[in-house]
DNA sequence: CAAGCTCAGATTTTT
DNA sequence: TCTGAGCTTG
């Protein structure tokens, strides 16, 4: 067992203790990832059936960090753990179980974005006012009910709840949540929150499954606790009742969702959950320089609500941390940036040693700009994931209708694309028409001629056949062949094809890189069913973590504070440090908004070993217009003997020479030497203008002039193959003619433009003769 | 039916 | 400034 050879007291406690319940509050920087790993492995040394164990993290990054990790010390028998995200255990779990709360096993998992789609849709039936009823707010609300496991009928029952609600203005939240419920149920979907939401409903009312899990899992742990909401908290206190082998790993300062729902008390309240529970606190960080550490300590000091602990560092004591301030966004970039070119190549770092980390996604705009200027490769690390691109998106909703065809928001994704015909007043009464005869939208779309009067009944017809097809070909091909299958059959490939704009290729990259991971999926010798219904379970909890980190490519990471929990990097740049930023607006308004801000602060500076710099800049572009910015109060709230504040001179821009005016005074007196630029009137002034800004002015294809006395003619007198003219278009010929008078439809080449449909009636076409 | 235009809205986001 | 949803127009 020399794995426990290298471990502290504490952590060698933690890892040997392990029956009862227990609480390892892990302060940044501690090992906290070592110690569970250890744990389970030193459970599977000590003779417990991998199989009993459960290991549930918030990302897929940290259970496939900590598989690997567990492999090396007990090897493959790590594969029997089970180990994952609380949503992608619970999906599995649900599929089991799913007939026992009437649900399919095959159910959809409905993203954010289906749901939002979903909620849009329902007030646009509901006929609400879609500025009220936001569907973000909506959405929100549904979510945090969900996740405080109130149903739709508590909700509307709550006496709180609908005075809130009213007092909002928006009185039909409950309702809204009900018809979204029983939308969701009716397409066999559930979304995000339903994973947790309906495990609670399932080990509510059927005893015997609770009893089979507990039996199953007889111990549990729990990474990043602090971030727990109340459904998570409720599930892991269900399974871990029977034999209350309970561990929770976290670090109340360190959490940052509470914004998602989680919520901190779980982790500060343990104690009175578990009163013979065993606390083991880490407190030693391995990571930082004292230095670091010690700010760290000194942010949250300020925070009121916390555990407490005292984080210590016995490495040396490294350098002060470095305030830089700036005069505008983007000289804050220009700043890092050269200090990124400086500190590489006196001290021998690789890009890679570093990391600039932001509280908000559009500060990366200039930082990339200055990154990119002095040629230093960096990688954005957030945005949008794989998954979430729309052509992505586009063709896993055939497959999702391929395996679930109630799935209501796949059939509206891919009816009309593509282009087939099928518009929005086609998708309208088809709506209709199930809400009225109670049925799905596809069983009114296979019984088309019944419920949708005219031709569009044919092409619905030629719809239900094609998805019919792919449900029939999945039966028969492997996961590869059907998705290439469907993606040929569906048009989808054709019209990525055509295509030829750089846009249009990576499109059409990203599908082939989307078939590549199902052929990949169909090689793994790990899984017995390799279908394609078997690779589709779990996507839409997958995230872009799980592609591709190259970890050999030597780049400046890039990310928000909140993607940068549980990294390190050598050098880390925290930037934005200003009020309204960071703190962010939003969180000004209450203590403990404004304290999980602070939360995040720490989690910013801790990831740091080396060295930290935190800058801030005096204005700022902030949607388009240029405003003024005071520094944070987080750089008040840090002791100032660990600072070295640094000024740049408003100079005229002398790159790389000692523009740098280095002074080694505390804060408060730095700070009353600040002037404090004001917004120079009709202009930039002093502030040096932001560098050109990219401009996004798109070529417009030069407008037809055209021929003088310009008449078009009746929708009556084209015919196949006529040459035309169109006032904008320019002269073209009619390739086919489709539909019946008045609402003929012509397809016409135009020189350089490609095809146009066009409605006859509308379009002014002139024949030429 | 679909392209084009306008207008509002815009933190963070493990799933 | 940039995006996306919904209205307008051909």
């Amino acid at each position: 067992m020399d794995y426990l050879a290298g471990l502290n007291p504490q952590q060698r406690a933690a890892v040997e203790n392990t029956q009862g319940p227990a609480m390892i509050v892990a302060g940044a920087g501690s090992g906290k990832t070592r110690v569970i790993t250890y744990r389970v492995a030193h459970l599977i040394e000590k003779g417990v059936d991998a199989f009993n164990i459960l290991v549930l993290t918030f990302t897929n990054k940290a259970s496939k960090d900590m598989r690997e990790r567990i492999m090396k010390v007990v090897g493959s028998e790590a594969k029997n753990i089970w180990m994952g995200t609380f949503h992608s255990v619970f999906a599995k779990i649900l599929r089991v179980e799913a007939e026992k709360i009437g649900y399919p096993s095959n159910f959809t998992i409905y993203d954010t974005d289906d749901s939002k789609s979903l909620i849009r849709t329902i007030l646009r039936e509901m006929q609400l006012d879609d500025k009220l009823y936001n569907a973000n707010f909506v959405y929100n609300r549904i979510s945090s009910a969900k996740n405080n496991l109130v149903s739709h009928t508590e909700y509307m029952q709550n006496p709180e709840i609908q005075a809130e609600d009213v007092s909002n203005k928006r009185p039909l939240i409950g309702v809204i949540y009900e018809t979204y419920t029983k939308r969701c149920f009716k397409a066999g979907a559930m979304d995000f929150d339903d994973l947790l939401f309906k495990t609670n409903v399932l080990l509510k009312t059927h005893p015997d499954v609770l009893n089979k899990y507990q039996q199953k899992f007889k111990y549990l742990m729990v990474d990043e606790y602090q971030d727990t909401n109340f459904s998570q908290y409720t599930i892991v206190k269900k399974l871990a009742a029977a034999y209350q082998n309970i561990c929770v790993v976290g670090d109340d300062a360190q959490s940052i969702y509470a914004f998602r729902g989680a919520n901190i008390q779980n982790i500060l309240n343990f104690e009175r959950d578990y009163p013979d529970l065993q606390v083991y606190k880490l407190e030693q960080n391995y990571r930082s320089t004292q230095n670091i550490v010690e700010v760290a300590n000194s942010i949250i000091a300020n925070n009121k609500n916390q555990l407490e602990k005292n984080v210590f560092s016995d490495n040396e004591a490294g350098d002060r941390i470095k305030v830089q301030r700036a005069f505008t966004d983007n000289e804050e970039g220009k700043m890092v940036a050269e200090a990124i070119v400086q500190e590489r190549s006196t001290k021998g770092y690789t890009y890679h040693d570093f990391a600039i980390l932001y509280r908000t996604n559009a500060q990366s705009r200039a930082m990339e700009e200055a990154l990119r200027k002095l040629n230093i490769p960096y990688k954005i690390y957030g945005g949008l994931s794989f998954y979430q691109r729309k052509e992505v998106k586009d063709l896993i909703a055939y497959f999702r209708l391929t395996f679930n065809p109630a799935d209501e928001e796949a059939i509206k994704r891919v009816i009309n694309y593509p282009r087939r015909g099928l518009g929005d007043t086609t998708v309208e009464k088809i709506m209709v028409a199930a809400d009225q005869h109670n049925i799905t939208m596809w069983q009114v779309i296979c019984n088309a001629q019944q419920y949708i009067p005219g031709r569009t009944a044919n092409q619905l017809n030629d719809f239900a056949v094609m998805i019919q097809s792919f449900a029939v070909e999945a039966k028969k091909l492997d996961a590869y062949e059907t998705a290439l299958y469907i993606a040929q059959h569906s048009g989808i490939l054709k019209e990525l094809h055509a295509d030829q704009s750089e846009e249009g290729r990576g499109r059409h990259e990203n599908i082939q890189e989307l078939l590549n991971g199902i052929k990949e999926f169909g090689e793994r010798e790990d899984i017995e069913d390799r279908g394609l219904a078997v690779f589709m379970q779990d996507i839409a909890l997958l995230t872009n973590d799980d592609k591709a980190d190259d970890k050999n490519a030597d780049t400046v990471s890039l990310m928000t504070i909140h993607s940068s929990k549980g990294l390190e990097f050598k050098n880390v740049f925290v930037v934005g440090l200003e009020e309204n930023l960071f703190p962010s607006q939003m969180s000004l308004n209450s203590r403990s908004d404004l304290e999980e801000e602070r939360r995040l602060f720490y989690v910013a500076v801790t990831r740091a070993e080396k060295k930290l710099t935190l800058t801030y800049s005096t204005s700022r572009y902030r949607w388009g217009t240029l405003t003024n910015c005071e520094p944070s109060r987080f750089i008040d709230e840090i002791n100032a003997r660990f600072l070295e504040i640094e000024v740049v001179k408003p100079a005229k821009s002398s790159l790389g020479d000692n523009s740098f005016d280095t002074e080694r005074r505390s804060w408060t007196q730095q700070r009353d030497t600040f002037s404090k630029p004001k917004p120079a009137s009709g202009g930039t002034g002093t502030v040096s203008a932001p560098a050109q800004r990219p401009k996004t002015t798109a070529m417009l294809p030069k407008a037809h002039v055209p021929t003088p006395g310009f008449t078009p003619d009746a929708a009556n007198a084209f015919q196949n193959g006529m040459d035309v003219e169109h006032e904008k278009f320019g002269f073209g010929k009619i390739i086919s003619l489709e539909g019946t008078l008045p609402d003929v439809k012509a397809t016409v080449f135009f020189q350089g433009l490609g095809n146009k449909q066009l409605l006859l009636k509308f379009a002014k076409l002139r024949i030429v003769k």
